[in-house]
Formats: C-alpha cells, structure tokens, sequence
DNA sequence: GGCTCGACTTGGAATGAGTACG
DNA sequence: CGTACTCATTCCAAGTCGAGCC
C-alpha cells in the first residue's frame, strides 16, 4: 500500500513518509465527492470529518444585461435598435474595440458571420457589412463603466468583494473522500468570442452560453444531486468515481470537453503531482542507458528507429515537446518534435566556427517561436541530411515516427516513461545542478535568491518560456537605472565625508547595501526580460529541490513560494529534509 | 494501425489586488 | 493620497497521452 506524503490540512504534522517509498503502481483511488455549499464538521478519529449537506452544482455566467437606450448602435451611420441576442454579441464585439483581435480580418469574418446567424431576418437583411457597423458609443459604454467601478468609493469595493467571497464560499469547494476540497474553477465559462492563439482559423467565433442543460454532474450516488438553477435541468447526473472531475460541458468552437477540477492543493492534485516528479526521478536512473541506447540507434538499418532515436535525441537534448499531429485548419499550424516539418530545420555543416550546426525555427505551443541554433553530433547531422532527402519543405522530416510510436518505444525502456517526462527530468536535474553550481553559502538572502532566480532561468530557457517584454519594460528599466545611478552618488558622497569623519561609516553602509540590493534588482529584471520563470516553477521543476535547497541555506520558503504556491507544494514542504536530491 | 474522444497537464495573457512611491 | 508599478490570481486555450473503436 502507498504511503501518501500528503497529509489533511487538519493534521499536517502526521507525516510519516519515507523517500525511498517505492511508487505503487496507482494511488489509492479516491472514493467520492460532492459539491457542497453548506456542510458540518464530524469529529472522528482522524480528526474532522466534513459532511456535507447541500450543495449546488457549478456557478453559471450572470445573465445579459440589455444597454440603456442611450447606448447606440450605428449601422451605416443611422441609429438602429438591436434585438437583446444580438446586441449581446455585439457588446462581445464592442468590448474588444481597441483590441489587436478585431484588426484581423480572420477575426472579423468568422465574428461577422457567427453574428449574423443569430440576427432576426430582418436585422439579417439590413446589416450586411461590418465596416458600416459602429460600435463606438457601445465601446464608450464598457470601458467608462469600467473606470466608474475602479473609481468606487472603498466600501462599495468592499461590499463587491464580500459579495464574491460568499460565491467563493458556496460554489467554491466541494467534500471528496470526507474533506473539504477547494476547487479549481466553480464558475462556467462565460460567453463571448473566441480568442485562439497565434494564426487561429477560428478566432472571433461565438462562444455560446453555457447552460445547466449543458452540463454533466458528476458526484457519489448517495450524495444529494445538487439542484439545477431554477426552470433548468442538468443535461446528466452521473456517478464515475474513476474520474476527476466534479462537472463537465462540450464547448462549442472545438467541441471538447471543459471540465470543473479540483485546486491544486487538493490532496488529489498534490498526489498526481509527486508521482510525476517520482516518474521523472526514475528516469534519471535509467537515463544514461537510454541515451547510449538512441546514439547506438543512429546508426540502425531501419529508418524507423533512425528517426526516433533522432526525434529522442532532440526531445532529451532540448527539451521539445512531443508534437502530436492536429487536424489541419482547424487549429492554429504549430509543431513539436514528431510533428517537425522539413521547413523547421536548417542544416549548416560549419556555422560561426561550429560544426554541424542545427537551425531550429518554428512556432510551439501557443505560436511561441522556438529559434535555436545547436551544434550537434555528426550522425545525428548525417540522419537529418538523410531524413531531408528529396523532400518538400511542408513535409514531415519524421515521416516514419508519430507520438504514439514513439510513446511506445519509452514504455518499453521504462514503465511510465513518456516523451514529456524528459522535459520535467531535464528541467528539475538542471535547477538542482544550477542551484548547486551558483549558490554561495556566504551570501546573503538576497544574493542567493538572485542565484536562484538565476538557476530558474536557465529552466526556463531550456523549456522556452517565453513571455512579451512588459509594455512598461523600457521605462521601469530607465526609472531603476536612474536609482542607481542617484545612489551611486550618494555613496560617492558619503566616501568623501568618511574621509573627514568616521562618524558617518554607518549610513555609508547603509547607502551602499542599498546601492548593491537595487543593482541585484536591476540585473535580475533585465535577464528576466522575455522569459517566464512562472510555468516551470509550477510545472517542472520538482518541489522538494527548492524546499531542500531553502533548508540547507536559511532561505524563508516564502521568498521562493507564495501563499499559493505553498499550499500547491504543501506535500513538498512537509516531504522534503535538506538533503533532498532529485 | 489509424482515428476519435476523453481526461488531464501545461501555458501565456488578462485582470485584479496590493504596495511603494512621490 | 493618488498613482504607478509589481505581483498574484484568474482565465481558458492548447498541449500530452491513453483507451476504445473499426
């Protein structure tokens, strides 16, 4: 039986775990929730026991609300009322005015025509052309009432955020296996245009309402179905305790699945995420082997397995994803490892005094660009002239290798082993050598959260994390550059006065260790410029590293973890001694 | 095998809250 | 005391990967 290192927030100090504890093949399988708005504590044993006596279901968009009359609409410069449907899309429009979306003509069309098939017949007859729709005074309408809200005198705010608290409060968590959860997301989504990433074929489309007709239940059989919102009834109740989720609907632009989850503090969470760092710290023993296993591959007489042993090399080397296949046209064109079209690479055999140099350039995830320039080993070189041969640049350059194949492949070297668990291996080995590399026992907090910050990046780096440079990057950078600069001065100053009076050493040191903080605040902003330290934090690097490496260097955990961080970490922080090692 | 679907993780941007600063 | 900037939170899109179907 598997020991769990996750202990209930009612008695965290229970833990009892040993590191060494070999993963079961699953975790326990969790028994049954409820949403619950209304629940009591039950002293047991172990301590309390929620049960739960009402509960409501998930908390759905408010409904539209029609613009005052005064509010108009133009189409081809005459007023024109709408019918309530179809001003409600078009404040979705509206809203969105000075945003770069509604300047793409993508966008525009697939709005235009989304809008038009929800108009009367007649508004249908009349409002042909985009161009002639003004949307103006409805945009006027939004962003003044925005300003008015901001403007709101502090106990108003305060009366709002009371008012959000209790939605939180009786929407927000639900009981699994007799604890008190919090969940992640308790409110469907509410309608408007969809915002897909990069070139995305369907952006602009009208996202639909979500209904209570829409939605699945999904709770334990002898828990009392929550009640539909009034007048309404759920599409489904089912009782599917081999599953997560407490609610699900099928939106209607890709037609997936949206689900309502749990917090990631919830012991489920915090589970699923130990067992994927335990995964990747048993890569880490094999791993050695498996790369000498795909160098040995390089050279096979099966194409097949030259292309996924170069596909692994790429994936180990630099962290790319897999790259499953997408449905053309109906996504946004980005690629991973297996998905590399000819296109993505180029081949140089000598660059900038390197050999057999690898130009990767192609959009990720999220249209993110991956550029990278990368010597590589000479047979890996070899196979990519072959892979490329007497192929057009929009073909596949692994045409014999697809995620599936590959996924295979890694199960066979490792039970559990997959493509992405070369990312989190790779990402949480790095900081823990990174960390080990450039902290310096000596230092003060501050310079060693500098090197941390430091090792986190270079994470994020390999992982291409990448963010747009902060609008107000250049003038913040300017405004701290200033500062110290001003400081400089002063601490100029303040030798010129040491030399007359040795009175003054105190403030000295005090201007200067300002001085030295603003400049470690500067060198950390400008290296952190593009990148994104955030996803890797919360997704790849293993916890218990910087929990660990926190302990052994009197680091607070606070200044690497925020408050919801911790409680996402908790199993970490109560896991790991100082002598953790990844 | 290929294809679709379901469930779950990962991801950057937008939004909101908090705090430092003049 | 307002405002500008930072940091946290929310949002929801976009991946991964396995199962089940034919």
């Amino acid at each position: 039986m598997l020991v769990s290192p996750w202990c209930w927030s009612t008695s965290p100090s229970l833990l009892d775990f040993s590191l060494t504890t070999p993963l079961a093949e699953t975790l326990p399988n969790h028994s049954w929730w409820f949403f619950s708005i209304r629940w009591e504590e039950e002293k047991t044993d172990d301590g309390v026991k929620w049960k739960q006596l009402e509960h409501k279901g998930p908390y759905f968009a408010p409904l539209y609300e029609p613009l005052p009359d005064d509010v108009k609409f133009y189409y081809d410069g005459k007023s024109m009322k709408l019918n309530v449907a179809t001003e409600e899309i078009a404040t979705f429009y509206a809203k969105m005015l000075d945003h770069e979306y509604t300047t793409k003509e993508i966008f525009q069309n697939n709005f235009f025509h989304d809008w038009r098939k929800e108009m009367t017949s007649e508004e249908r007859k009349k409002i042909k052309h985009l161009e002639k729709c003004d949307f103006k005074e409805m945009h006027k309408y939004f962003v003044d009432k925005n300003e008015a809200r901001k403007a709101l005198p502090k106990e108003e705010k305060q009366k709002l955020k009371e008012e959000a608290d209790k939605i939180q409060e009786e929407y927000g968590y639900c009981i699994l296996d007799g604890h008190r959860e919090k969940i992640g997301n308790f409110k469907t989504e509410p309608p408007g245009l969809f915002r897909g990433r990069g070139d995305h074929p369907k952006m602009g489309m009208l996202k639909k309402r979500i209904m209570p007709e829409d939605v699945i239940i999904n709770c334990s059989k002898d828990s009392k179905t929550p009640e539909p919102p009034s007048g309404h009834k759920w599409k489904e109740v089912r009782c599917d305790n081999t599953v997560t989720w407490l609610a699900s609907w099928t939106e209607n632009i890709q037609n997936s699945i949206k689900y309502i989850m749990l917090n990631p503090s919830s012991k489920l969470k915090g589970e699923k995420d130990w067992q994927k760092y335990e995964v990747a710290r048993r890569l880490k023993g094999v791993v050695s082997k498996i790369r000498s296993q795909y160098r040995a591959d390089w050279k096979s007489r099966e194409m097949k397995k030259r292309q996924r042993s170069v596909a692994l090399y790429f994936i180990d080397k630099l962290a790319l994803r897999a790259g499953n296949e997408k449905e053309e046209g109906e996504t946004a064109d980005t690629v991973g490892c297996c998905s590399l079209r000819v296109e993505h690479i180029k081949l140089h055999p000598e660059l900038d005094g390197q050999e057999h140099v690898v130009e990767f350039d192609f959009l990720g995830k999220d249209s993110i660009r991956y550029y990278n320039k990368v010597p590589v080993e000479k047979p890996v070189f070899k196979n990519l002239q072959l892979f490329m041969e007497s192929k057009d640049p929009g073909d596949d350059l692994f045409d014999r290798l697809n995620t599936t194949v590959l996924n295979k492949h890694l199960q066979d070297l490792m039970d559990g082993l997959t493509a992405k668990v070369f990312r989190t291996y790779n990402a949480s080995i790095t900081l823990q050598e990174q960390l080990k590399a450039l902290t310096n026992a000596e230092d003060n907090v501050a310079a060693k959260l500098l090197s941390y910050n430091r090792a986190n990046r270079a994470v994020a780096i390999l992982c291409n994390h990448q963010r747009a440079t902060p609008k107000s990057f250049e003038k913040s950078m300017q405004n701290l550059q200033a500062k110290i600069d001003a400081k400089k001065e002063q601490l100029a100053e303040a030798q010129m006065e040491l030399k007359r009076a040795k009175a003054d050493l105190k403030a000295k040191k005090d201007v200067k260790s300002k001085a030295g903080r603003d400049r470690g605040h500067a060198t950390d902003k400008e290296e952190n410029k593009q990148i994104a330290l955030g996803t890797s934090k919360l997704n790849y690097l293993d916890p218990r590293i910087s929990v660990a490496w926190c302990k052994k260097f009197g680091v607070p955990i606070e200044k690497i973890y925020n408050k919801t961080q911790r409680e996402k970490f908790a199993w970490a922080i109560d896991m790991a001694d100082e002598d953790f090692e990844f």
